[in-house]
This record gives C-alpha cells, structure tokens and sequence, in this order.
DNA sequence: TATGAATGAGGGTTCATTCAT
DNA sequence: CATGAATGAACCCTCATTCAT
C-alpha cells in the first residue's frame, strides 16, 4: 500500500471514526454531514467520494461494531472452560450485554433501526476481511456441542431477538428494570427455550 | 354538543386518520406536517392547534391502535374455550401476529422507534377512556390461571419483546422465514419460556 | 355610566394594562396579541373591537406615560421653590430621567420608535382628558420666567431631544457613563443651550 | 485573487448593496431574507454563508455607511480654513445633516434602533480597515485647538445625541420645522453647549 | 483525488385577522 | 358585544447534493 493509498484510507478512516463520535453522541438524525466533515477536517465533496450518505456510514459502523462485540466476548468465552452450548449461549450474552451496558449510546446506534435482515446484510456486506465473522463462530459452536437443538439457527434467532430487544430496553430506558435484575430472568427465559430446542 | 365541538373533533379526527394512512405509506420521517394537512384538507396552522408535533401525533396512534389489538384479540379468545394460560397467550400472540400480517404498514408504524417505555407511558397518557385497558386484561388472565407463575410482569415483558421483534423481522423482511413458518418456533418458544417460570 | 358601560371599560383597560406589562417585560416585536389577550382573559376577537393593533395600543400607552411622567415632574416642581426658568428647566429634566432611570423597561418601549412627531401626535389625540396637558404647562412656565428667551419652542425642542436622547443611551446601555455621572454634564450644556437663547 | 475568491466578493457585496436598498426603501422590519436574496440574485442559503440575519447585515451597513458621512465631511473640511474648534464642528454637523437631507432613507436607517453603544461597537468591529477611522478625526481636531475644552468627549456625545436626534425628526417628519430653519438653531445651541464648556 | 461555495427545495412554526356562533 | 376555532401566507433556517476549480 503505497503513500498515496495510505492518506486515502486515513480520510475514509477520519470519516468513518468521527461518524460514530457524533452518531453516539448527538443521535444520527441531529447529525449532517456539515458536522461529520467539518470535525474530520475533510472537505464536504470529499465525503460523497466514499460514501452514498450518512445512513451508508452507520450500516459499515453497525456491522464493524457488532463484529467486534462478538469476537470480544468468543474471546472471553475461550479463556473459560465452559463446556455445554447452554452455558456458552448465556455467556455470551451476559458479556455483550455488560459491554453495551458501559456503552450505551453505542448500543443505542447499532439497535435504532436495525432488524436482523439489514444486520445480516451489514455483516455480510460490510464486514471488513479482517473482522471476525460472528455467524461461523456460532456454527462452530453448535457442532461442538453433546447436546443436540434442531433448528439451532431459528432458535438462535429467537434468542438474539428477545435478549436484545429487552436489554435494549433495559439499559436504555430502565425499563422494566435494570439489567442486573433482567440478568437472572433473560437467563432463565434463554434457558427455558434452548431446553424446549434440545434433540433427544 | 355544539356545532363547533363536532366540527372540532372532525378535525383532529381527520389529522389523525391521514397521518396514520401517511405514516404507514410513506414512513413518519418522510412525511411533512404539510402533506399531513393537505390530505386532511385543513389549514396549516389547524394542526397546531391540536398536536404538538408529528410525533405526538405518532404516539396517539401507537397507544389507540395497540389497544385495538388487544381489545380485539381479546375478544376473539372469550369466544373460544381455552383454560390455561399458556394457551392463551399462544393464542393471543398468533391473533395479533396474523392481524399484524394483514397489516404490514401499521406494525411498521407501532414497532419503529417503540420501546417498552414508551410504549407502557403511551398506553397510560395517550390512550382515550373509551379503549379497554389490556395491562388489566394480562393481570385477569393470571389471576384465573391454576397454574401460577413468578414474575409472570418480567416473563411477559419477554416474551412480548423476543414476539414483536422477531415477528416484526418476519413479516417487514420475511426474515429469517415466513411468519407462517416461524410462528410454530416461537410457540415453542413461548411455552420453554413459560414452562421455566411456573411455580410448582 | 352603567354596568354595561363599566364592563367594557373593564376590558379596554385590562388590555391596556396587559400590554404594557408585556410590552416592556419582554418587548413589543416579541408580543403576540395571543399573548396579550390570553394574559387579559378576554377573547382574541374582542382586541379588535378596541384596537386596530398592538401600535395602536402603544401609541396610547406613550401618550398616557409620557404625560404621567411631566405631571409627576410639574408637581415635585410645585413643592420646591424655584424661580428661575433656566432651574425649572433643570429640576424637570433630572426629576424625569430619575424615574426614568427606577422604570428602565418603560423608557425603553417609550424611547424606541419615538420621534417628534408622534409624540406630538399621540399627545394631542390619544391623551384622556383627564391627564394633564404637559404642553401648556410648559408655556406657562415661560410665561411667568422675568427672563425671556427666543424661539422658547425650538429650545426646548433641542433640549428635550439632547436630554432624552443622551438619557437613553446612558440609563440603558450605560454609555458613555451611568447616568448619575452624565447629569452634572447635562445640565451644563443645557444651561449652555438656554444662555445662548436668552433675550437681553 | 482566484476566480472563486472574486465571486465570493460580488456575492457579497450584492447582498449589502441589495439590502442597503430594501432597509431603506421599504424598512428593514419590512423586508424579508426572500426579498433580499430575489433582488440580490442569489440563493437563499447564500445569504446564512455571508451573514447571521438580517441585523448583522444593518449593523455592517450603519458602520460603513457612518464612516463614510464622517469622511466625507472631514474631506470638506481640509479644504475650508477653518480654525477653532468651534466653528470645524459647525461646519461638519452642516455638512452631515445636509447629506442625510439628500438620503434621508439612509438617515431612517442608520438611525432606527441606533444607539451610541451600538454605534460604537458597529464602527469598533464592523467597519473594513480601508476606511477611516472617525473617531480619532475628532481627537485630532480637539489636540489642534488652541480653546481647551474640559470632558470633550462627553460633549461631543451630547453634540452628536442632540444633532442626530433633532436632525432625525426635522428631516424625516419636518417637526418642530425644516431643516433649513432648524440649522441656525442648531448652531446656536451648539455653540452654547461649547462655550460651557470651555477651560479658561 | 480533493475542494468548498453555491444551491434551493422544503422543513417547522408563528400569528394577525376573520367570521360563524 | 363577545367569542375562539380556523385560516394560510409568510417567516426563518437547514442541509444534502452538485460542480467548477
């Protein structure tokens, strides 16, 4: 990658870091690109060379972020030595959600209009080479598991959707409780699912 | 009632109707107060008159129209002869899902920007006396269940997010299936979930 | 004058009063005549029937202001014992920009767009009998002065607009001096002014 | 000077030549930004890219229009052999009077809502470095004079108070005359002003 | 590739005025 | 006389997008 290809990727990285500086900040609708080009210190031309428009910016930063998210907690998973896909599932997810606890208005980024369509979409289309890909990791999972779920995708579908949509609320809005005390009910909900999954 | 009164609430009535019918069809951020009272064919300045905003406007209909399919799924269960509570609510979530099926444009309406909080705080300011109040009608159903459960508020809250979310993405993407493939999942589901909350 | 007459009244003087509070409490171009009539408690139509506009009102509010203003000074007057014309001249002048200095906010909204004319003009229609005529007070004055003095008009046109122009600048903003500082500098140019006027 | 940075010039310079015209001819509460930018010939964000509204515009205007009169005259002046001081601010409150009899819109407008603290802010931060500064004219003239004057400064400000404000309501309402009588009043008074003032 | 001045449609909101009641 | 719901023109201002440089 010579000098050049450098200072290109550098704009496009500047564009990309500051997006989501004012996305969590200020909320995407309360966001131009007047703001985002001025605080990267680009020209306004210059954001429309690499990108369609701000909601093209928040989709690359939505997968980036929920890439990240979990690798970091596979990561935690592999330093324990945990051995049932139950257990597993329930690590997970407390580890995300304590994450996106310390950073909500993360959080509140990547769930505002996202639905599992536009998030597959981001993760396939976006993802950049060098990210983890989240959807192998949970395959790998489930192979090496004793215990067998059928229609283990549908059923993780399931689970995402509830424990994200109730931690959003949770940590956002407090709303029924706070995530502490929604903690113990997601994991007995999460496990009351799985075991009606298991394969006898 | 006067002849001003009626002419009043023919009015707000109509602003309200249109922006239903605009939000649904073209997205609330895409429609202006102007397109607002040009369909309804009043003034400008009329919609000040009785709304603050687009958005008050929004959660007027969100409330109005969540107690609707309640109200209504409701009463499609007392014509039935169900006991237990989870066949209830198995059969009050597939009523709603397949009406909100029926109508696409509405569940993207009540679901955008919907959180719990928002939700329980537009059902309690917003809702008009006249609608039943479906809170009440949840606690009935557990109290004449035999069957009893801790915490039946949180399992509802959970249940309630992991079935609007996941329904929402099935029928706006038909992701990760069709709703008619998906809603055998989710009463499985639904049942694991429940049978980890009964008290024995 | 019978009830009916005494309830309109009522309302005329409410709306006078109303405006004046809110004209000098937050300005003239920044009162709505909404405002005005929902602080009066009448209804937005019933303004129309007193008034042609909020300029309207204003024009009365100076007229009846000013001419309180020059009465007040004309009976503190009364009280001392003065001869002089010239010390007449003087003692009004400080006794006027005194209140005026106590009631900021009433100098504002009579100073600004205040000329000549329609002070004049508003003096000579608006006035309500029952005010004093602070123009033939004046008169009178130099009537009885042993000391006469030329275009005696025109003086005290040019005084009046040093004096109330410099006050002004002095009471609101302050500049170039607080006024207790500027008052020894204004009367020596008006003494200035009327030595120069005397008739020997 | 690129093509671009002389573009930016005349588009500027049109929407002050532009408004200049409009303020004076219709008032600057009657004029609108629509109408400025119509008459100007340019876009309506071009406007918000020069200025912050319309008063910013009038405040640029009153400075460079005041220096110009207060040049003007001082330019009259070198080529008199006038010698006291007296008689050099005599002739500069003539020659400016009478150039705002000719532009009487202009007088309308940078009299309206002037005060000499705005005045002076205007011509301390607004007025371009290619003008003169008038302000040290003054100090100039009264250096030169063999006449001391004590607190030259404040009288000037309550020349200047007495003159514009006068001058304000003789030319534009013709009260309490014209002009052309009015001046030898003005000169009188003015003189007497001076002669209280002078260190003996 | 990079710039940033210019655009102008369109947004939300206010408010003096009217007129049926 | 009195009301106040309704009007709709007019306001200011933002901002995504373009294109000459």
């Amino acid at each position: 990658m010579g000098k050049w290809d450098a200072n290109k990727k550098l704009k496009r990285d500047s564009l990309l870091n500051t997006s989501l500086e004012l996305f969590t900040s200020q909320g995407i609708n309360q966001t131009s690109i007047s703001d985002i080009v001025k605080k990267a210190g680009v020209a306004k031309g210059t954001f429309y060379l690499y990108f369609k428009d701000k909601y093209d910016i928040r989709n690359r930063l939505i997968a980036r972020k929920s890439n990240q998210l979990f690798s970091s907690a596979y990561l935690a998973l592999q330093k324990e030595h945990i051995s049932s896909a139950e257990d597993k599932v329930i690590f997970m997810m407390k580890h995300i959600l304590l994450e996106l606890q310390e950073d909500s208005k993360l959080l509140a980024l990547i769930y505002k209009d996202l639905s599992w369509g536009l998030f597959k979409e981001a993760v396939t289309n976006f993802s950049d080479d060098e990210d983890n890909d989240f959807l192998a990791i949970i395959e790998t999972m489930f192979e090496d598991s004793p215990v067998k779920y059928k229609d283990h995708e549908v059923m993780m579908f399931l689970i995402t959707e509830m424990v994200s949509s109730s931690g959003y609320s949770s940590i956002i809005y407090k709303q029924p409780m706070a995530l502490e005390d929604l903690l113990p009910e997601m994991e007995m909900a999460v496990r009351g699912i799985m075991k009606s999954y298991e394969i006898h």
